[in-house]
DNA sequence: ACAATAAATGAGAATAAGTCTCATTTATTA
DNA sequence: TAATAAATGAGACTTATTCTCATTTATTGT
């Protein structure tokens, strides 16, 4: 019976991924691939921000190389997919979603592993002080900004 | 006149330069070597965080492509230098001298330029009761952190 | 100052991440 | 459902970085 549940649980968590999917694809008129859909779910699934190294693992021979970046780089187009580099320089890459708000990111030096990361309100308003700050001071027109932090996350 | 003082007071920074290049490598036990000296003259030089190309174009023929890496690698190794890579992916690298203090980067999306940016002492306060916060809050220990801003310099 | 030894270098081969090409397949639309 | 445009797969290509190894240079003990 538990079992069943969790089936019947599992199998709507992977019927919401391909749909959601699809419908951040339509919704962007991207048009909707196999492809697509693969990175898209692969990305939703793991949920947090992924190595391409990983991200390749995960898909196996589903998704040819040249695709997989193609593929990327659509995503980045159209605004949904940020890219960085991680402090041992390997590509990472996470999906923007509205419901996810403005947040950082915490690496950790030992494993790789990285995560999102909100800081308050309170100090994003100072933030945005300090980068009027900067603007005024350099001349510039700042239009992002981002907060790493490293460490080890002390897991086995 | 003005153009021996001028010659004298060039000449004198040259000569610091290699002094104090000189004087780094010593002070942190690695060999002193012709490549060492020029890269880090070069970065002496320059004065600001630097893509790897444009490096390489400073210092022409007189370090082998081989040999600047390993330079840097062994720049890095005795924490005297800071690499990061730059939004369009270009690695960038930069001298870490005691006498500069905590600092961040701004980077411009359109020429590539990145500043060296400090911010107040009590953004920087405020920013580490934030970094307690996470530390508690994934259990990890935070080592080190860094903020980057991105804009048009609007500079021709 | 000099010889012996260890370390660093130069040149180019090797590797790996990412892009490009082009023939084939797939999605879109009318 | 056919016609057309777009996307894909496979592998060649590019470019940044590392590696190899024979030669050169720095360090050290005398």
């Amino acid at each position: 019976m538990r079992i069943y549940l969790i089936f019947f649980k599992f199998e709507s968590i992977i019927k919401n991924m391909s749909q959601s999917s699809r419908k951040i694809l339509s919704e962007h008129s991207v048009s909707i691939t196999n492809p697509r859909i693969l990175v898209l779910e692969a990305l939703l699934e793991f949920g947090n921000p992924i190595t391409i190294d990983e991200l390749q693992l995960k898909l196996g021979s589903s998704v040819a190389k040249s695709t997989l970046y193609r593929v990327l780089n659509d995503l980045k187009k159209i605004n949904i997919l940020n890219e960085f580099t991680s402090p041992d320089n390997s590509t990472v890459v996470e999906l923007i979603l509205e419901d996810h708000s403005h947040h950082h990111h915490l690496f950790c030096s030992d494993c790789g592993e990285v995560i999102d990361v909100e800081l308050s309100d309170e100090f994003e308003k100072m933030l945005s002080k300090e980068i009027e700050k900067v603007q005024k001071k350099f001349k510039f027109e700042i239009t992002d900004h981002r907060v790493e932090m490293f460490g080890l996350c002390n897991e086995e």
